[in-house]
DNA sequence: CATAGCTTTCATTATTTATTGAAACTTGAG
DNA sequence: CTCAAGTTTCAATAAATAATGAAAGCTATG
């Protein structure tokens, strides 16, 4: 199977975006590949599609499944496995996004929780505690917003997003809100 | 000067999550140095703390500027530049968020509208157009909430982010509240 | 307008990361 | 148990990325 030229230009884009998004231009390209084919694919079809060696469609496959992005079909009667998608458009980016706090936020925040219980000893010490303090507050913010957002239903999370500017007019009103039982 | 070993480990560990925040490890730790160090670098003394060339310092500095996180200090009768951060850990954070969404979010973006503006030709490319416009959807979402986030005033955006599990409350009455004048 | 003091550039080199493909491994069917 | 169809691993190699440092470029000052 081959794919159009219009087709061709989005998988490729993922390749060339692949890294920006935390994984490499293969592993971008293969992911583009699943989303937009129809039928789940082997590992083969994928390495003929994209011009690549069967190896490294095994290390991509590896890897796509640690970040939960796809899932493993299986035909009756064929030995194959056959890969698609783990999940709507939506449940990806979801699945991108944790795993990327994971790996770009989570271990700042162990090191900053480390070093701000040892006390300073210090002035030089003293400032950077007071600076890693502002960052530890930061991200402790940020991923607890984060983590209710994944709480909400999407409808939810739709319709919030959806709030736009009413967003500001909804903030004032949230003191009157939440003092009802 | 030379660093404490606590700070030396904190700027240490940004250069080994520089990559995942979007540069490499001499500007994650040249960022991480200069928000931890109270008075403004000459690019020498950044040389001479991280141990890299003065070249490297040049490019790094140029990168920095690029994300628009430090800025220059003059002091009267010396010909030296001093670096700074370009602002408070919460500026530098939303630059940080800002550009890499015109690195990782624009250009996709940008790519799926041409795309979608042509018809598709046959059915490999009419399921492919629905899923880029899926992902087509999603993005432009975030790209208009996150437009609408920078908007508030960061008073604003910590008391949004303290609501916490309060959220999912206000959303509940926010059609009654956008209905007033 | 010459130069000292500083910064930037960029060809070269070093390091890191990704890819290949052959060999080893796994597994279901006969 | 054996084989064939498939998958994974990993040492070797290729490609991409980052770092160095010498040379070129600026610019404030005398």
């Amino acid at each position: 199977m081959t794919l159009s030229d219009k087709n061709f230009a989005f998988v490729m884009h993922c390749g060339e975006m692949g890294s920006r998004w935390g994984f490499n231009r293969t592993i971008g390209q293969m992911c583009g590949l699943l989303i937009i084919t129809k039928e789940p694919m082997t590992a083969n079809e994928i390495a003929d599609a994209l011009s690549i060696s069967r190896g490294n469609v095994s290390m991509g496959i590896k890897e796509l499944q640690s970040w939960r992005l796809i899932k493993v079909h299986h035909i009756p009667g064929d030995r194959k496995e056959y890969y698609a998608p783990a999940g709507t458009i939506w449940d990806m980016a979801n699945r991108v996004f944790e795993e990327r706090k994971k790996r770009e936020i989570d271990p700042t925040l162990s090191l900053l929780r480390d070093n701000l219980l040892e006390p300073a000893t210090n002035d030089d010490e003293k400032f950077a505690q007071q600076q890693m303090h502002e960052i530890h507050d930061l991200l402790e913010t940020v991923t607890k917003w984060s983590s209710e957002l994944q709480r909400l239903s999407p409808e939810q999370l739709q319709s919030l997003m959806k709030l736009g500017s009413g967003i500001g007019k909804v903030l004032d009103f949230k003191d009157k809100i939440l003092k009802k039982p």
